[in-house]
DNA sequence: GAGCACTGC
């Protein structure tokens, strides 16, 4: 640090003046304070209404139910109905409901239970003339579904969405005072528990799809079951798609069960060794070019081999196998659990086109490469790669592709559809018009290691109940085919059931919630889950929070912690907002909270990555960031919408429209949030909060503040850089990461936003941040124990300067500290003017180390 | 010399 640096730094510290000239030069950044449009109450709020006027409420429901449900317009909505097996059991539910607290169903696809069980709850409440008291909720694990289910039983009933029967999912509902069955996502429940935790008013929750075992259903039911003493009125229903009902059951003490039989259309099922006898396709071993038993050889290079692959290596395929032509043999022996053969994929889907009936073909597959390299092969084979008689369509979240119609459009007679998918066409995505389904068997899938504290995302073997969920994909409109390209050795040692997600996540953002939830300490309120997580795991999530500021030594919240709770994001990224909106960078903080929360807006077409990387570098420049990247583009997307240019400015930067309006709307709800909380003022204008939102120097120390402790150091190592973690040790920059072709880097840091272990582990979205960045905004200041300097990240990041300097700084990190802290406590406090010499002086200190 | 499962407040 210069001297100079040094005496301004100080000066500006020292002076209640600020130096207005540079801070009043800055571009004025437009007001774009949203209108609060907080989401109301789940709750009813009857308790308003005379016991008369609900009497005569009641009377006139049943009367309109009874009306509407006469008329011929619904006969054929009727007759649809009585046809589906949920209707067989109406008298058996509605008594087992009323004679239980708490009732499990199972049900597969295709048996009514999600659009007939809550309907039949909502007409019985009515005609027994309790309709205006009842207030009934099925929760969903994902948006559209608990729109799309809510749609349909409105048009059951002959009404339209929103009278009766609505829907409520993040920014977006659809309800009344007449709805009396509401739709939720699960996530929209588990944050009006905070405010209400008794429920209060509801009459019946149905909690739907309790078998995925997501981690949003698994934390409601351990809260549901410690509510249901309190409310002896409340009924709960739990709603899984697979037999293993009985778990749930022993979980609620010993609650009754019910089955309902599904219906689907038959689809016949191959396993590998069929689909070798059909195709006569031949696999080749990779060595094959070796001498010796190939099988032993490969058993050797890779020791690191999932159970199920070695099983199958072990066995003897000429015994198991003895009925099989000696090349299905062969094939068998060459067979490779952990690499997928595209030429086998390949000629499985030119044997349907050739000898199989019309239909769609529903492929899945890991990931983006996969779709990418099958989609190249088979656009240069003969048969399928003709463009006239076959449509080929890739199938994955971050595809442009994602969001056209195309896909669940049937295509034009003597025209073939081919669907390249990842996971999401099991249940996200539903294509009605596919008969055929090729599984390899594999998705990729998160995990957590405790140990390392390290998420990783790794291909693995699907469970027997995933598997019998993507064979149910071909049998939606007539029966189907699907062929498994994995031996049924493979799928009868698959597990039964896919890992909880609370098994297999980070931890932090639950146990906030936990905290903000008050459900006593987060240790203990764990151990009550269906499957408790790795105590391990829990204490990393503590000790995360701790770090962050967001509990006390105790295990308490902290002011900052409670504030974190009524934010609805991880809370590192809460923590980013906040400290954007005292130091004066809101915009930007919002955008790209907002963003990190969603979803990343920039998509990834498969013919045009070159151009779409240039694109997300265009928009960093020289910054060294993805998230001044992610930035820049949101706002250009704001200007092009102004003018009008919003598709074509999308389409030439690769840009999702979708999933920027969602992280337009998401930054409106932070800032309704950030006002409820106090720590915004709306009526006094944008700009007090955007003061130094275009100074990208105080951007990145705010990213700094709020990723803390996610942090790596940049070392020289030649004419390159090599980056290491305190946790793991040496990582590498994301390829998709702007920072991923730079050798050297103007800042001796970065920080970013996840680490994630797949072929390496990887940093994603990162930002290069100065040292002054990382003890101003960073962790606790800790004198080295040498004597010399400052530690911080317990003595794994070192900083030392002269004894002058490290007192500056020492003195401006305590004053901004207190700035924080009485804004925290007093979030009314205002930053701007009172703490206008000392945010100054840090922002001085930012830019004396590099200009962008 | 590289790579990007999927939800949700």
């Amino acid at each position: 640090m210069s001297t100079d640096i040094e005496r301004r730094v100080g000066n500006l510290l020292n002076s209640s003046q600020s130096t207005g000239a540079t801070l009043s030069s800055l571009p004025s950044i437009s007001a774009d304070l949203g209108q609060k449009q907080s989401a109301a109450p789940i709750k009813y709020v009857s308790s308003r209404q005379t016991d008369s006027s609900k009497e005569k409420l009641s009377v006139a429901l049943k009367e309109r139910q009874e009306l509407v449900q006469a008329s011929d317009s619904l006969k054929e909505m009727k007759s649809f109905r009585e046809k589906l097996p949920a209707f067989k059991m109406k008298s058996e539910f509605l008594k087992a409901v009323q004679e239980n607290q708490v009732l499990v169903v199972s049900g597969e696809t295709g048996c009514g239970k999600t659009t007939q069980l809550p309907q039949f709850l909502l007409e019985e409440e009515i005609s027994c003339l309790r309709g205006a008291d009842c207030n009934i909720i099925c929760t969903q694990p994902r948006r559209v579904s608990a729109i799309s289910v809510a749609a349909r039983i409105s048009a059951e009933r002959g009404e339209s969405l929103g009278e009766a029967v609505g829907y409520q999912i993040r920014l977006e509902s659809k309800r009344s005072a007449e709805t009396r069955l509401l739709f939720c996502t699960t996530g929209v429940l588990l944050r009006q528990l905070v405010q209400d935790p008794d429920l209060t008013g509801v009459s019946h929750l149905l909690v739907d799809e309790i078998h995925e075992r997501g981690m949003n259903e698994d934390f409601l039911i351990i809260i549901l079951r410690d509510l249901l003493p309190r409310r002896p009125d409340l009924r709960l229903i739990l709603m899984s798609a697979t037999i293993n009902a009985d778990m749930f059951s022993k979980y609620f003490a010993n609650a009754p069960t019910m089955h309902i039989p599904g219906f689907t259309y038959p689809v016949a099922e191959h396993f590998l060794e069929d689909v070798l006898e059909k195709t006569r396709y031949s696999i080749k071993s990779d060595f094959d070019n070796f001498e010796g038993n190939s099988r032993r050889r490969r058993k050797q290079q890779d020791s690191k081999k999932d159970p199920l692959t070695e099983m199958f290596e072990d066995i003897d395929v000429d015994t198991n196998y003895k009925n099989y032509s000696l090349g299905v043999r062969k094939s068998l022996e060459a067979w490779s659990g952990s690499q997928i053969d595209l030429g086998l994929v390949e000629a499985t889907i030119e044997y349907i086109c050739r000898n199989e009936a019309g239909g769609a073909i529903l492929v899945f597959l890991t990931g983006w490469d996969e779709i990418s390299k099958l989609l190249d092969k088979l656009k240069g084979n003969n048969l399928v790669g003709d463009p006239s008689k076959f449509l080929i369509l890739p199938l994955h979240g971050s595809m442009p592709t994602v969001n056209q119609c195309e896909i669940f459009e049937r295509p034009p007679p003597n025209k073939r559809k081919i669907v390249l998918a990842t996971n999401i066409a099991e249940s996200s995505i539903t294509i009605d018009d596919v008969v055929y389904v090729i599984d390899w068997g594999k998705a990729k899938e998160t995990s957590y290691d405790a140990l390392n504290k390290l998420a990783c995302l790794l291909p693995s073997w699907i469970s027997k109940a995933s598997a019998h969920q993507r064979r149910g994909r071909a049998g939606r409109v007539q029966p189907g085919v699907c062929y498994r390209l994995y031996p049924k050795l493979i799928h009868d040692a698959m597990p039964q059931y896919q890992l909880a997600e609370i098994l297999r996540t980070p931890l932090q953002e639950l146990c906030l919630h936990i905290k903000s939830l008050q459900l006593g300490t987060v240790g203990s309120f764990l151990e009550k889950a269906l499957q408790p997580p790795d105590p391990l795991a829990v204490k990393n999530a503590i000790e995360l929070l701790k770090t962050i500021g967001a509990l006390d030594e105790q295990e308490e919240l902290t002011p900052l912690g409670q504030h974190l709770c009524n934010i609805p994001l991880d809370p590192n990224i809460g923590k980013m907002l906040l400290m954007g909106s005292i130091f004066q960078c809101l915009n930007p903080a919002l955008t790209i909270a907002a963003s990190l929360a969603y979803r990343n807006p920039f998509v990834l077409p498969i013919n045009r990555k070159e151009e779409a990387d240039a694109a997300k570098q265009f928009f960093a420049g020289d910054s060294c960031s993805d998230h001044i990247a992610l930035l820049k583009a949101f706002e250009g997307w704001k200007e092009a919408k102004r003018s009008g240019n919003e598709k074509q400015f999308c389409w030439d930067n690769f840009l999702s429209p979708a999933t920027l309006r969602l992280i337009d709307n998401m930054r409106m709800q932070f800032l309704n949030l950030l006002s409820d909380i106090g720590f915004v003022d709306k009526s006094r204008g944008a700009n007090v909060y955007n003061q130094y939102s275009h100074d990208l120097e105080m951007v990145c120390a705010i990213l700094c503040a709020g990723l803390y402790p996610n942090v790596v150091q940049c070392k020289r190592r030649g004419k390159r850089t090599a980056f290491y973690t305190k946790e793991v040790g040496k990582v590498d920059i994301h390829p998709a990461s702007v920072n991923a072709g730079i050798y050297l880097f103007p800042l001796p840091y970065m920080v970013y936003s996840e680490k994630v272990k797949t072929t390496s582990i990887y940093i994603k979205d990162s930002t290069n941040i100065s040292d002054y960045a990382l003890l101003l905004f960073g962790g606790n200041l800790v004198p080295s124990k040498s004597g010399e300097g400052i530690d911080m990240l317990g003595g794994y990041l070192h900083f030392s300067a002269s004894k002058s300097v490290i007192e500056l700084i020492r003195k401006l990190r305590g004053e901004l500290d207190k700035l924080l802290n009485r804004k925290i406590e007093e979030p009314g406090f205002d930053v701007s003017a009172e703490g206008k010499g000392v945010v100054a002086a840090a922002v001085e200190l930012l830019h004396s180390q590099v200009m962008r």
